[in-house]
DNA sequence: AACATGTACG
């Protein structure tokens, strides 16, 4: 601008009009020279015009941090507001938040003349999404039904993306099914709302459709990225390499989304070396890939690595979150190291986390595992917030390892009152009396659970051998070579505590 | 002017 303004002349062979200024907009972003173009468009007479005023919108919001706002007074005063005006502003805030303004609006734009189109449903639903407002997402799920648009394939995947996101993934799934022509967003948005919904198989299932069915779409990163939580759940080890071969077969960047996805895969497959090496090969590391690595290696028992990458990690200027703090406690707790557990915990203030449940939970775990079960009911004693049943249930825990039973009785008495469908809490303490030889107390806790109707399914390990999946659970005898599976078991203890005996000799 | 992606205690 300042270079063409500097051509004699120049403004009588340039014609001022809304083209203009549109794309002066264009090539102009920060935030002096957008305020200074709007200015000029007031002072040229250009202010009513909605498609100039789409643009403003659309520039300030790009600016990021308050630019929304500045957005919005160029949408509130415009004195005319075609649709595309709207769907900008809209856009604006189902990207940028708050999200309850962008159904604001839409509800606004229902009593104008100005109707809805194509382009307004996809906005307004990812509003609602994000929002988790079902109700709300319903509602204009039916507009758009009324309006003719709900086939319309950015409709429909915006609407498959909002059902998988408010936990209605069979309700996703049919929507799904009626889109004859699926785009690669379709399949993305359909495997995510599986892996975010612990249908890990059914992802897993969809994209081995995808690959057969749809001879077009091809995965991309998204695809990787979406698939990616389902093979960690499962320890699909096989999925797992085929994604990671697949990221490299078709030269996709490394980035911290596969990144981190691709080392939790491993670490949950128990691949620890790999998920190591994937990790150094990000060029770009963020939180995620960070508090990914610090998981790893807290639960392959590698606790100090674990520090000391989360060291590394705020060395490096990275903000940590409370899920960073999880994962950092849960290393220590696995390897005793109360003092740096403390040590991190106290960190949580100064880097203005807040301390929730699974915080407290954590040193209780730290405290309770060590052995200090005196000290870890004083801490309950002491927690600024009600404990809840993350916090009584890993005292249950500990007092399990140490046979406390008294102690046991009094976490799980407040389990029942807080936590009544937790299933396998009851089991822990009924197993404690059963271990002592206390039956009848043993058949009480038993009983009482079955009563409650309710089962949670116990958690297990997995292990994928060739192509086959097999499960184990606490006391599991149902695998066809239990015998020989705990007679391994049994030499694993015995090399375990002789490691245990050598460490402390 | 459009919809889809990662990390979480026991």
């Amino acid at each position: 601008m300042p270079a063409w303004g500097s051509i004699p002349g120049f403004h009588r062979v340039l014609k001022r009009d809304s083209f203009y200024y549109s794309r002066l907009l264009q090539c102009h972003s920060s935030p002096k020279s957008v305020a200074r173009i709007h200015a000029q468009i007031i002072a040229t007479g250009h202010g009513h015009n909605p498609f100039l005023a789409s643009k403003l919108v659309s520039r300030y919001t790009d600016l990021g941090g308050r630019g929304i706002d500045d957005a919005r007074r160029v949408f509130d005063r415009a004195p005319q507001r075609d649709i595309l005006l709207w769907n900008v502003m809209i856009r604006s805030y189902a990207n940028s938040g708050p999200q309850t303004e962008a159904i604001i609006l839409y509800c606004h734009l229902r009593r104008t003349s100005v109707r809805p189109n194509c382009y307004t449903y996809p906005f307004v639903i990812k509003a609602c999404a994000a929002l988790g407002d079902e109700n709300e997402g319903r509602a204009v799920h039916a507009d758009a039904v009324r309006a003719g648009l709900d086939s319309d394939l950015f409709v429909s995947n915006a609407l498959v993306a909002f059902y998988a996101k408010c936990c209605e993934i069979e309700t996703a799934r049919n929507l799904f099914d009626e889109i004859p022509v699926k785009d690669l967003v379709s399949w993305n948005s359909m495997i995510a709302g599986y892996s975010q919904n612990d249908c890990a198989y059914e992802a897993i299932a969809l994209l081995h459709q995808m690959l057969r069915e749809d001879v077009v779409t091809k995965p991309d990163r998204v695809t990787i990225a979406a698939l990616l939580p389902a093979c960690a759940a499962l320890a699909a080890v096989q999925e797992g390499m085929w994604a990671h071969s697949y990221v490299i077969k078709t030269g996709m960047e490394m980035d911290a989304r596969l990144g981190s996805g691709l080392v939790s895969m491993y670490a949950n497959c128990g691949r620890l070396d790999t998920a190591q090496e994937l990790f150094e090969r990000v060029r770009e590391p963020n939180l995620i890939l960070y508090n990914s690595i610090i998981r790893a290696y807290g639960m392959h028992g590698h606790a100090k690595e674990a520090v000391v990458i989360f060291s590394k990690m705020l060395e490096m200027g990275i903000e940590p979150d409370g899920i960073c703090f999880i994962c950092a406690l849960s290393a220590c707790s696995h390897a005793g190291m109360v003092h740096e557990g403390f040590e991190i915990f106290e960190m949580m203030d100064s880097y203005g986390v807040e301390k929730g449940q699974v915080h407290y939970a954590c040193m209780v775990d730290l405290l309770g595992r060590a052995g200090q079960l005196r000290r870890a009911v004083e801490f309950i004693g002491r927690m600024p917030v009600d404990p809840g049943g993350d916090v009584w249930g890993a005292l249950l825990g500990a007092c399990r390892i140490y046979n406390d039973i008294e102690l046991a009785e009094e976490a799980a008495k407040k389990l029942f009152l807080l936590d009544p469908e937790n299933a396998g809490r009851y089991a822990a303490l009924a197993k404690m009396y059963e271990d002592v030889g206390r039956w009848e107390d043993a058949a009480r806790v038993r009983k009482a659970l079955r009563d409650r109707g309710v089962r949670k399914p116990l958690g297990c390990s997995m292990v994928e051998v060739d192509t086959e999946v097999h499960t184990f659970g606490v006391e599991d005898e149902s695998h066809p070579m239990t015998a020989e599976i705990y007679v391994v078991l049994e030499q694993l203890q015995k090399l375990v505590v002789e490691d245990e005996i050598a460490a402390i000799g």
